[in-house]
DNA sequence: TCTGGGGTCCTAGGACCC
DNA sequence: TCTGGGGTCCTAGGACCC
């Protein structure tokens, strides 16, 4: 049996905890740059406010009906996760961190009644970090899925959902809207409606062969899955990445080379990071840049350049020097530019680089100044140290107009309580 | 004024090899 | 009119997830 326990609107869930005057209160989480709303309390979706869409279409609306309005703050909700994942690692051996705010359990040979258990893992969390979970549990990861979205759909159940018999699992399917089963996304919903396929049962009644070819092996899995044969695995070790990518909009359109350098160089750095953390080393690297797509009557311009690495690195300096070579490649002058980013792939494990009879960079240095301004970086914060072409103006530097303070992981943002 | 960011997997088709 | 059989690798595009 797997469990599946999702926080509950977890952006927003994360903002309470610092700030309980908001708990009954409409509030919703803002994407990066403050665009577009990405989680809503349950009293923002009662008013009607719909994921994805951009805030200031909705600005009024927020205003007269008293919606809080948060930028995202990764560093309080990235926290957060880590503190309910540890928290979730004490009810299972095999703990899968699906994302962020989601995680996989294995319950197999846990002698429990599952309900109880998830009372228990409810509280737990509650009470250690203060974020509220729902607890879906079934044979499969599919049906774990879909019994959290019971759990969390419908009140009676207080966020808790079984499913552990065949009975009571093909009524489930039976309510159960095609579209929202896990794996099965806006095309193939649109694809099974047409033919009539509208419950996750009707889904489990169709050929393995149709499925196979019209939905690939993925699709046949879902159903597999549906029909409580387990097809996908619990992922324990995360797996190494094989594609980084460090992109951001602009707060506001930039115009010169000379603070697009500053940025990409920032991004090529992030990736260089995220590289180190996991132990790898990208053989190539990509930079673009574009204009501001939903300004119609602007010129558009879109382009990226990809330089193949003569040798896999994972150097900061290294990647920002290629990351500049294909910045200037590709800058034109006269665009207002909305957007960059830097892309690392071919990435290969650090140990194993294939070296090249004309590498002329010190290889042994390199890591041994990288893994001190890590060290720096991590025990100071982030760009304690920097590379001098990252600039220290930031005038690209993203919206956050109505950002929370980083309650938890910096020092002078921790609350006072007044006796 | 204002519209996010970061990933994975699968398949078909083209280019190549013998 | 008719034109073999068996492979690999790469890429683009499309689907999906949070």
């Amino acid at each position: 049996m797997f469990a599946l326990v999702d926080c509950n609107n977890f952006y927003v869930s994360c903002e309470r905890v610092f700030n309980p005057a908001l708990n009954g209160k409409p509030v919703v989480v803002l994407s990066n740059n403050d665009g577009c709303v990405i989680a809503r309390s349950n009293e923002a979706k009662a008013l009607g406010i719909k994921m994805g869409v951009p805030a200031f279409q909705i600005t009024e609306f927020f205003q007269k009906n008293d919606v809080a309005v948060y930028s995202s703050n990764y560093a309080l909700y990235g926290d957060l996760s880590h503190r309910v994942m540890s928290s979730l690692g004490q009810f299972t051996p095999e703990l899968e961190i699906y994302s962020i705010d989601e995680a996989f359990l294995n319950l197999i040979g846990l002698p429990v009644n599952y309900r109880e258990y998830a009372r228990k893992i409810r509280r737990t969390v509650l009470k250690n970090i203060g974020i509220p979970v729902s607890v879906g549990i079934g044979p499969t990861k599919v049906l774990a899925k879909t019994a959290n979205y019971y759990a969390k759909k419908t009140p009676e159940n207080q966020g808790i959902y079984v499913l552990d018999s065949p009975t009571k699992i093909n009524e489930a399917l039976k309510l159960f809207n095609v579209e929202d089963i896990w794996g099965i996304g806006r095309q193939y919903s649109k694809l099974l409606k047409s033919l009539g396929i509208k419950t996750a049962w009707d889904f489990t009644q169709l050929q393995d062969s149709w499925v196979k070819k019209r939905m690939t092996i993925v699709g046949l899995r879902v159903k597999k899955e549906l029909e409580g044969i387990s097809c996908l695995e619990l992922e324990l070790i995360p797996a190494a990445k094989k594609v980084i990518c460090t992109s951001r909009s602009f707060g506001e359109s930039q115009t010169e080379l000379e603070l697009l350098r500053e940025a990409v160089a920032t991004y090529a750095a992030r990736c260089a990071a995220k590289l180190r953390k996991q132990h790898s080393c990208a053989g190539m690297l990509m930079v673009f840049i574009h204009t501001n797509g939903f300004k119609t009557d602007e010129p558009q311009y879109e382009k990226n350049f990809v330089c193949k690495l003569p040798v896999a690195t994972n150097s900061t300096m290294e990647l920002i020097r290629y990351a500049l070579f294909a910045l200037k490649a590709i800058y034109q002058r006269g665009f207002r530019y909305k957007k960059a980013g830097v892309l690392v792939l071919d990435i290969v494990p650090e140990d194993q680089v294939q070296g090249s009879l004309f590498d002329n960079v010190d290889r042994h240095k390199q890591a041994v100044i990288m893994k001190t301004m890590d060290g720096i970086n991590t025990k100071y914060g982030r760009d304690t140290l920097k590379i001098a072409v990252q600039g220290s103006g930031r005038k690209w530097k993203l919206r956050q107009e109505k950002l929370s303070p980083c309650y938890t992981t910096r020092w002078k943002d921790i609350i006072t309580i007044r006796v």
